[in-house]
DNA sequence: TATGAATGAGGGTTCATTCAT
DNA sequence: TATGAATGAACCCTCATTCAT
């Protein structure tokens, strides 16, 4: 039963995810999406309030393929710098990946109206760095620092403001730069952490 | 009889690009356009194919204020880097000033099906830098160059994705280094015409 | 499980009566009523054929109520015209009670193909009249009648009849007048019995 | 030109007093009445805001049929409570041709935010009898009266509401009294105006 | 019996575009 | 050239009804 309420759901995430990447969110009809997800008009509206109520999905879509793949990039153990460097290297590939979804999802976030959606969607996210801040801090990596979870904010808050500047604008000719860019950003969070 | 063309041409124009500035392309419907420009609907279309007609035709009216400008700027006589200055100057100050329609212009650029109208577009940009080269050329500001017209087009084209770069993401709060960003911009272009 | 049937049946016949008198027949949809009446979607239409069945079933249900408030009132022994004056006085009272769902539930009839179903509503009432006038003429408080179910139909017709047209119309400013209307009405009934 | 704005005006609303008058506001559907028109789905909208927005002036339509007839059947020169006769028996004759509009009329009365709406409505109905109560006046068939104004609102809005509460409720059976209660509300009129 | 997810026709409305004037 | 009424497809969304469980 759960299972298939998944499928749903995820089919017309899914559909909702591709059509709006190729076609940009406005031109992307619920129409459309419900004929690529295979279910009817109405089903649409089982699982979202509206056409808007899925673009906090998509993002938060967007955000779990960030968590799994960052874990699955770290080993338990791992140096907490080890760690930026994938959260910095993981952030920019989704950014890139993701670009034209991340753009109005970004936009999104001005309609909406309660910051606490929002909240919710990356909490977990914090939550994860904030516990990997404690580990470093308990082997001595980084210091003793007073509140982590602000910590785990800004660190992810900085990541991913650097690679939305760096992708958001379309030319991507200059992407030799990226590297540099990448290391200047690791080199601030890790004074950031001295 | 031509006047009155450019006038009615030119209503629509500045109303679209009004429109479009304050809502988005999709957002800004036709209807509201000609009310804004104070002439019927049909009106439109007899300047414009279809309402993505106005997409070039904005570009163009954006880069006929940066030539406008430019020339205003630049005297008789001014050595080539001081040109060069002036079009970084220039180029960030009208990306700035047109954030908003730049975004869909460019994204609009993909809808487009011909490079060509936006060659014809630029044309009059490219040659009158390729001309400014020419006299540096002949004052030995330069060195001998191989094929200005290219050289033109690069120096162009690095200004402008380096602007918009540096703008079309929403972050305003690292503007402080758009100094440092233009100046490491002259720098390039200044090595590259040695 | 009779009792089960009775109370789901009840719970969806009260939830749908109650939102249908605050928001008419149109906009009172059926998920809003078997949310009120705390059942499932598929639950509605174990018990009513479709959204429009449940007009003939909010008429019985006020019936019902009519012949239980009437029986209360009406004493073993009473003389007919006592039970005539309770009759017009709960008939008013309740249509007065009820206007909002009685306006639709008449309009309600056109839809409904049959006099059958209105007709098996009415029967119990109708029978439980015919009864009393048989007792009267009995204790000959009233001339020998021919067709006594045509007497008691005519009589219950009347009094409906006469408080539909005094409530169905929404200006309430007229009330005073109602005790002479209802007593206008007794004495045309009391004349229509000698 | 002002000829075919109007044909196209009254074709729909012709179509939509049909239909609404068949099947009431809520059924009476947007597609149905333009298909009865005879007109596209978007014409509905270049003279109507909305589909509600067809409530007044089906009311404003109503109202002029009213007004065309008591000038039709009054003669200069008639005396006051001639047209006063007329007044009754046309308001009571017309509220009974348009019983089943008329109801959602009122009640839609409530959905409007302005009453300006219906006081243009009206105006010029007001301003007739205005006019022949000052001509009554002149004539001394009535007494000086202070404010002629407020006396016409109030005559017809006594007439309108005797004729709604009179028809609005669903049963015809009563017409032998309708001119028992004309002759009442006449009368009254009558000791009004002395 | 009871569920509630799924359906899809139909709702009101918008809007780019056309065409007779 | 200029108009703006007219078009009708497409928009987002609602809801009575069905059906597999």
């Amino acid at each position: 039963m759960n299972e298939k309420q998944e499928t749903k759901y995820q089919l017309i995430l899914d559909a909702a995810f591709e059509q709006m990447k190729e076609n940009g969110f406005e031109k992307a009809s619920v129409s459309q999406i419900v004929k690529r997800a295979g279910v009817a008009q109405g089903t649409f509206y089982l699982y979202f309030d509206s056409k808007s109520a899925i673009v906090p999905a998509i993002a938060e879509r967007i955000l779990c393929e960030q968590i799994d793949v960052v874990r699955n990039e770290v080993r338990d153990g791992d140096d907490i710098l080890s760690i930026v460097r994938v959260l910095i290297d993981q952030t920019f590939a989704l950014t890139d990946k993701h670009r034209e979804v991340i753009k109005f999802c970004y936009s999104g976030i001005a309609y909406y109206d309660s910051f606490q959606r929002w909240e919710d969607i990356y909490r977990p996210y914090y939550e994860w760095v904030e516990l990997k801040l404690q580990e470093a801090m308990e082997k001595k990596e980084i210091p003793s620092l007073s509140v982590l979870s602000y910590q785990a904010k800004l660190i992810i808050g900085i990541i991913e403001q650097s690679a939305e500047t760096y992708y958001l604008a379309s030319d991507p000719t200059k992407e030799e730069n990226v590297d540099i860019y990448k290391e200047e950003l690791f080199q601030f969070i890790k004074r950031a952490l001295s």
